[in-house]
DNA sequence: TCAAAAGTGTTCCGAATACACCCATGT
DNA sequence: ACATGGGTGTATTCGGAACACTTTTGA
């Protein structure tokens, strides 16, 4: 079976920018490997071609979960790349996204997942097959601007965290240091965390205690005109 | 001539949000009246198919010309929509852009131009083609967003404007009044206006002094970390 | 008892806000 | 002379920034 069309026509990919945080501060990328050409080998992000009977949202979610295994993350459009050259095979536009995932939970599925995949620290990445390097650039500017005046940095931490995790995101993001004091101040000042009954465990020092974001305030007090800025 | 392809593809198209800014506090968008089915005779927002050897900006510019005459305008990159039923003769995923202009400068060629054009109110849009109501509501929440933050309001006012007219602008984007002293104070205070040694002229009162954006301090200041902010 | 991180308040400064009158110009 | 918008300064308030020590816990 075959497509005719009056005219040729570019072909239409999706690429996913999947943002992890690393323990000791450290913001990182899942890459996959290619085992096909072009770049057969090179290590390029999850991503594939738009299917004409699903969504680009959805082409994105299936790509992602085919080759890394994530699903019910937080996935976001990030800028679509229309240049020319950007495949040596045909003309393809690529719709990327960007998605943000607890890194400790799914450490394992990446590693496991069929094809070879792994997390590289953003300031560390390797040569990237097409104009990946270039997504991956738009991606991080993209993540620094938003983390400021929207509360997805808590994608990127567990369910219960602490606050030194959370000023630490913050730190690892912005690529500065905040008072620790300050930023405690203003971060319970709008009452988007819930103070949980509970510390960490496991820790060869004090036990912090664990918040958690509270979605449904957080959601109400947006309707109301609220802006979350740190 | 024609095209084959292994897999049924979607077809690519951009369409472009133009906002103008008309005189007494109004903020406008660019519509033209479709010739052709689907939609005939309905309102919709300049637009077209992307050609396999142009780059999807590109597409945005010619088709831009092409139907409204205008060129050399601030055109960017505003969202992909690409659910599945967008168009119903067939699979259309289309790269929305939006472009600022002078509406001054700009009213004649839209008003000749080959197929009808014309200016409506933000506020008072008829029942538009596609999806491209919805288009138009993203549009106007990014540049509601974008123009607190970047200076590119400058790009809906005439190259040479007086404070209140700038004033005005902010007004109507934002939706909210804002105080005269306060707002001269704050934005002469970054430095970005080049104040002419020149004032407004046919105008039945005190003649207000004419300034200028300073696109060139501003890309300085910008490199080293300047942030403009309203 | 030591190491390591948790937790906590106050002062200071700059920016944002609120606010009202005189000035210049054309009709 | 009058109508219309142009142009200007100060006092107050609020939020951001700077800053250091005590507490808790496990090793």
């Amino acid at each position: 079976m075959t497509y005719t069309y009056e005219y040729s026509r570019p072909n239409l990919a999706v690429d996913c920018v999947v943002f992890g945080l690393d323990e000791p501060n450290s913001l990182k990328v899942m890459l996959i490997r290619r085992s096909l050409p072009p770049f057969q080998d090179q290590w390029a992000l999850p991503g594939g071609f738009v299917r004409v009977d699903e969504s680009v949202d959805a082409a994105a979610r299936r790509e992602l979960q085919e080759e890394t295994g994530l699903k019910d993350v937080f996935l976001e459009q990030l800028y679509t790349f229309g240049l020319l050259d950007r495949d040596p095979r045909e003309r393809v536009v690529t719709i990327a996204y960007y998605a943000l995932v607890n890194l400790q939970e799914h450490l394992i599925q990446a590693a496991t997942d069929a094809s070879e995949a792994g997390w590289f620290s953003i300031t560390q990445l390797p040569p990237l097959a097409f104009d990946h390097n270039e997504i991956i650039a738009v991606a991080i500017a993209r993540l620094k601007g938003k983390v400021r005046y929207e509360p997805i940095g808590f994608e990127l931490l567990p369910k219960k965290f602490t606050l030194s995790q959370l000023q630490t995101l913050y730190e690892t993001v912005l690529g500065m240091p905040l008072d620790k004091r300050n930023f405690r101040k203003k971060i319970l000042k709008m009452g988007l965390l819930i103070e949980l009954d509970e510390t960490q465990t496991e820790v060869a020092h004090r036990a912090a205690r664990l918040y958690q974001f509270d979605e449904s305030t957080y959601r109400q007090l947006k309707e109301k005109g609220f802006n979350f800025e740190l």
